[in-house]
DNA sequence: GCCAACGTTGGC
DNA sequence: GCCAACGTTGGC
């Protein structure tokens, strides 16, 4: 089973939504090698989900693929912002694999957490400048934070002052575009 | 708000 | 097909 990180920004379309829709077709990304990736994803494949455009930056939870790639249906909408002047149904340019909620993390492993331990060296998306929106995850990568975000929700349990709790934005915005 | 790193565009 | 200019992303 493979494993991925999509990217997400925050106020367009965060882990909150995604829990209070259960799933989504993942539309809108406009990116060949994200594009190529999003055609790799296979169901059961889990999948980090990263909040970009936060304060902080981090990795809210997991999610995991339940459909492999569909024509992505904002490519044919003329009115959509990802509209595809190129695309047709016989040949369509952009793909969307079906992604469903798993859960969140207790708190959010932030992008400086991660930048500051070697574990997690060679993260793609913590490459300087990298714009990947979706980028595959290694099984080491992905049990280390798996065993981070475990393991913070037992040192906050323990705290009575929770020090480390991450204000968030109440959830639901448009729709599952980004 | 700044700016580095990209991807895309378009002139040639 | 090259590459400079430009726009966008997104962390800080």
């Amino acid at each position: 089973m493979a494993k991925w990180l999509v990217k997400s920004e925050v106020e367009d379309y965060s882990i909150d939504d995604l829990a209070a829709d259960k799933r989504t077709l993942w539309t809108g990304v406009r990116n060949y090698l994200a594009r190529n990736y999003l055609r790799e994803m296979a169901p059961g494949d889990e999948v980090f989900y990263y909040h970009s455009n936060a304060q902080p930056p981090g990795i809210a939870g997991v999610a995991k693929v339940t459909k492999r790639a569909v024509p992505d249906p904002t490519q044919f909408d003329k009115l959509s912002d990802y509209y595809e002047k190129r695309a047709t149904q016989e040949n369509p340019v952009w793909s969307s694999p079906e992604i469903a909620f798993v859960k969140k993390f207790p708190r959010l492993i932030s992008r400086a957490e991660l930048l500051d331990d070697a574990r997690f060296e060679g993260m793609m998306i913590l490459q300087v400048g990298s714009r990947l929106s979706v980028t595959p995850v290694s099984d080491t990568h992905f049990n280390s934070v798996l065993k981070l975000a475990s393991g913070a929700a037992v040192e906050i349990a323990k705290t009575p002052r929770r020090r480390n709790q991450v204000s968030r934005k109440s959830a639901s915005r448009s729709a599952p575009n980004r």
